[in-house]
DNA sequence: GCATGTATACTAACCAGTGAATATACTCAA
DNA sequence: TTGAGTATATTCACTGGTTAGTATACATGC
């Protein structure tokens, strides 16, 4: 069963696509469903056929998201040399270097929470609240990895710094905030090891 | 002249009073022209007697949000006990208690910004950029008249947790993030102080 | 009679969602 | 192998409702 059924799969995916798109750079109220039909290259009808409602389509559009973004962020901070400190910092530099570029219009989780905030069961909202609990795990785990006994509140820390410069730097269209915003996460992390790291996990 | 001019000024700000309460709690595409007419007690046509478009309204709700707001933050600034890392984390502590609210949604200049992220030269948003460049400003100097060296990347950093706890308690609707940011702000300018304060100026 | 302000009634466009018909492809019995 | 039947997938054309903005007329006070 389900030999050559992936061909509808496909449409399926190629209707997120164009959804993401257009959602993400114009905003959800802003795009008419016809549009992301037109888009996609089908019929407003047939996008009908695979999703229930623009409800769906819109937290299919952020459920898309969600995964690839956690990786980006795991494997920018796996990359980056030094120690703690820095990896979280490089995190914020490589956003600021995506920031930069013309289509950049903050994070798509934040910004659609922000738009629905009159609608607080939304699916769209559960999907990014979801991701970025998980997002601040990662982080707690990273951090009590590494010995620090504050883990919890650090994490926490860092995520505000990184929504803070999504919100700040969408707004002012000047990247350089998310250094500052690195640079504050660096002296909050390195302040935080110093209070309580276990002193040993210091590898390389 | 302008002797009773003041009558229809009257109601021009019930419109903007309308509007605010509209725009800020369901957002600005969700509420109509219409929405907003009702709620102001008088006819869509009215309305565009006063304002040339609905873009003006929104400028106009946005720009009557500028001062009251960055009094208020002054005020709570003023009104704390303690050193200036002390002040600093009551704005956010105050703002915690304001957030639990089931009235609040978040900062007004910055949804409206997210929502309208498409139209880059929108007046509105214009108006958004200001303040934030207001609330920075303000914080810049009252650090450098503190006699903090680092001033001006502080004042970015402290703006950066407090529009990232914006976004984030909209999203998880937990102020506790608030108090999270504010400790993190603490920290901050505690080690801003002990790094270069000339150490005069400890007033009272 | 002339400025200002308010209301009624309208337009033209747009939008989310649907009814009904059609095309394609896969299944299974003869 | 074939042909009838069935589930999947797609389209055209439509509806009922909403929206930003306007043409026109009416009121009110100077």
């Amino acid at each position: 069963m389900q030999t050559m059924t992936d061909i509808p799969r496909a449409t399926r995916e190629r209707i997120i696509s164009a959804a993401s798109k257009l959602f993400y750079s114009e905003g959800i109220r802003a795009v008419s469903v016809d549009a992301v039909a037109e888009k996609a290259g089908l019929t407003k009808r047939t996008l009908y056929y695979h999703f229930r409602s623009k409800d769906d389509l819109v937290a299919a559009y952020l459920g898309a998201r969600d995964q690839p973004n956690l990786s980006l962020f795991r494997r920018w901070f796996e990359e980056a040399d030094g120690g703690l400190p820095a990896k979280v910092r490089a995190i914020f530099n490589r956003l600021a270097r995506n920031a930069s570029h013309p289509k950049w219009k903050g994070c798509g989780f934040l910004r659609t929470s922000a738009e629905l905030a009159n609608l607080p069961g939304h699916p769209a909202i559960k999907i990014g609240v979801a991701h970025k609990k998980k997002f601040e795990a990662w982080l707690r785990a990273t951090f009590e990895e590494a010995g620090v006994t504050t883990a919890a509140p650090l994490a926490r820390q860092i995520l505000l710094l990184l929504d803070g410069s999504f919100a700040v730097v969408q707004l002012h269209r000047d990247p350089t905030y998310m250094e500052t915003a690195g640079e504050a996460a660096f002296s909050l992390v390195g302040a935080a090891m110093k209070a309580g790291p276990k002193s040993g996990q210091r590898k390389r």
